[in-house]
DNA sequence: TCGCATCCTTACGTAAACGTCAGCTTAGCA
DNA sequence: TGCTAAGCTGACGTTTACGTAAGGATGCGA
């Protein structure tokens, strides 16, 4: 092989680790869609033998519970809403074999819209969370005001 | 009894619209005590007795919904946030009649530290959110950028 | 006081998101 | 080449957060 992008491929137990899941929860987002055949590199893995991951689905899959852990969202929305990352991953792969401009654009444009769909929903949160900052604050300080004109 | 506080009181059906909950899932906050007996004012409704709610329960159990969408909590988690809410309930009641300044002290400074933990869960939330939405905006960026670098 | 919509309790059902266990296979190393 | 830790594939179990259905009680207007 071609000895420049020699990725080290990993197991799903130190996956497990780097992630702070566990491997069973990493079979389990791969069995709902969530995650795409282990190694969506390289060949489809044949049954029964060792999923391979690299630096790449590390990352994609720390992205993946970020989102998680940050939006609300079922698993099923979490799929939905990440298919701009497998949009993503599916560029650059494209990108290193078309060079077909027009082509490009339309992935380009994929990718585009998909993380504006994830940027909605994380300024609507923003927003939200704000505004319930604000209050909280306030119902603070209120605490601090009424403590004042006891002691007062 | 003093008519001047008589309060209006909603049976479940009525809270569960202007809530957006179902009366089951009112009833199961109830359960497991996330919500008190209902009708925390007044006496302790006798079994098989209609609950009855005042428009200061139904602002709470908005509160706590909130909390609920906005924060990723399990029911659990969010009792014990929520006893924040409790503690000032319970406050609103005590003011009206203690007036011992001392216990006043206490009792608003233990509200305002269910608050402060409540605020530093929302803030910690909103960091990591604006964190998130600055990134993906790099990557909306990045996007239209190699946009113009093709068609350029 | 009667009627009936709404509510009550109890209990079983369910979907989502994994945990756990069994039996077997793979793969890195001595 | 043999050993063993780690992984694999079902398959069933579990917890959370309610849904649903049954059978009876409540309570408000006519």
């Amino acid at each position: 092989m071609s000895g420049l992008t020699e990725q080290r491929t990993m197991r799903i137990g130190e996956v497990a680790e780097l992630t702070g899941l566990t491997p069973r929860t990493i079979r389990y987002y791969e069995e709902i869609g969530l995650l795409g055949p282990a190694g969506a590199e390289s060949e489809p893995r044949e049954q029964g033998k060792h999923r391979a991951y690299t630096r790449a689905d590390v990352e994609r899959i720390q992205e993946i519970v970020r989102l998680r852990d940050l939006l609300g969202l079922s698993l099923e929305q979490l799929s939905q809403l990440v298919e701009a990352e497998t949009a993503r991953a599916e560029i650059r792969r494209e990108i290193k074999v078309t060079d077909d401009p027009q082509r490009m654009r339309e992935l380009i444009l994929q990718a585009h819209a998909h993380i504006t769909t994830q940027l909605d929903l994380v300024r609507m949160r923003v927003t939200e969370l704000a505004k319930l900052e604000d209050e909280l604050a306030e119902r603070q300080a209120a605490c601090l005001q009424r403590l004042e004109s006891l002691s007062g």
